[in-house]
DNA sequence: GTCTTTGATGTTAGTCACTAACATCAAAGT
DNA sequence: ACTTTGATGTTAGTGACTAACATCAAAGAC
């Protein structure tokens, strides 16, 4: 049992291309079968037949079966983004601001794909859970950020938690929207909502308070 | 099908006492082998076994085994606290200190089995997703009534939603604290997390801004 | 080109949350 | 006593997972 490759010792593996298109596969079969049945209505079972593969490799690929639904690896950016706000900024402002940047430009074929999940996520209550659960990787992520930098724990969390309620907030109404109405821009959408919690400055028009500044 | 009784009508039958003591019972038995042997590692038929009953009795009563831990009918209180508040204030505001008023002081005897109960949630994160389920059947309501008011939905969304995250922050923050430290303070540990969203006014020493009037 | 290794997949069998259909029991009213 | 009706039990089934073990297929060693 010889180590022929020192990439053999960091990684298990690094996931083939074999690996890659199962995966593909799943998530674009259990897509396309959820928006024509439901979620509730489909079983993990047929996801795998209509990829072409056993129940049990469906599995392997993913833990749940909502997790098919949502595996964006955004949180990197998310942290990132909140991270780079002045440090002197309290603690709602940097997170606030922070994902209004991250979710100011999105390219195109990103919000059609983000579109189609997050209405089968509104439009199915059984998967709001899951949502939130996913949240709890990012608030996590970025808490830890904030802690870094000497927030107190209790106001990082109560921070995170509501921007990312707020943002949840705004993607579940813009998904639920129809597309056919004007308002329906996702950036929009956010900004809106997270002025809610902290009015923007770079805006035309009084704003109710000085802003966010010590 | 005579009806004899003008009560049949209002209800399909008030909950007899009988009922109440088997439901009493599955509560009581769920809470203490939660808490002996974990959440995961505890079936739904055990618990009812635990009851003196059966695993289809525990069902009948509630819907998911999650729903033995979270039966607290406290929404009206916090729909009537919210809605309290003068309608000429922003929606933030306005959730955020109906919750605060909500909270301020809470029966001793209450406290105590929150705390059980939000234990046992802050350290089993399969119930996380099982908590903002419960969270949004209160986030529903608080939002009718707003948006009653005359608010924009998805500010209401945003505005209840990112209030109620605060608030379950804090609830976890403080259930995940051991007893022994002075600061386990629940209602302070609920103060502190929403003034994150909304600085209170009553309080001495200098605020951040003018607070949050127009 | 064989040989070998190793990850990806298949097979089988099982647990547990939950549901539906039907039978029974017990209390409460007549 | 008789009847009604809600609470419970029984049985059987589906679907989300998991564990153990067998197999297959591609990538490298020779």
């Amino acid at each position: 049992m010889l180590v022929t490759n020192i990439k053999d010792m960091v990684a298990p593996s690094s996931p083939s291309s074999r690996s890659l298109r199962t995966r593909a596969a799943l998530v674009a079969a259990a897509l396309d079968l959820f928006e024509r049945q439901g979620y509730d209505a489909t079983s993990a079972a047929q996801v795998a037949g209509a990829a072409g593969v056993t129940e049990m490799t469906f599995f392997r690929h993913f833990p749940t079966k909502e997790q098919v639904l949502l595996d964006d690896p955004y949180d990197p950016v998310l942290v990132a983004a909140v991270g780079a706000r002045p440090r002197t900024d309290p603690p709602l402002a940097r997170t606030v601001d922070g994902l209004r940047a991250a979710w100011q430009d999105i390219p195109d074929d990103a919000v059609a794909v983000v579109r189609r999940r997050t209405r089968l996520v509104a439009r199915t209550p059984s998967l709001r859970g899951a949502v939130w659960r996913n949240n709890a990787r990012t608030e996590d992520a970025v808490v830890d950020r904030l802690v870094a930098d000497g927030t107190d724990p209790l106001v990082a969390r109560a921070a995170v938690g509501a921007t990312l309620a707020a943002l949840t907030a705004a993607l579940l109404h813009w998904a639920d929207a129809d597309d056919l109405a004007g308002g329906s821009d996702l950036a929009d959408t956010v900004r809106r909502a997270l002025s809610v919690l902290v009015p923007r400055l770079d805006r035309t028009g009084p704003t109710t308070c000085g802003g966010r500044g010590a």
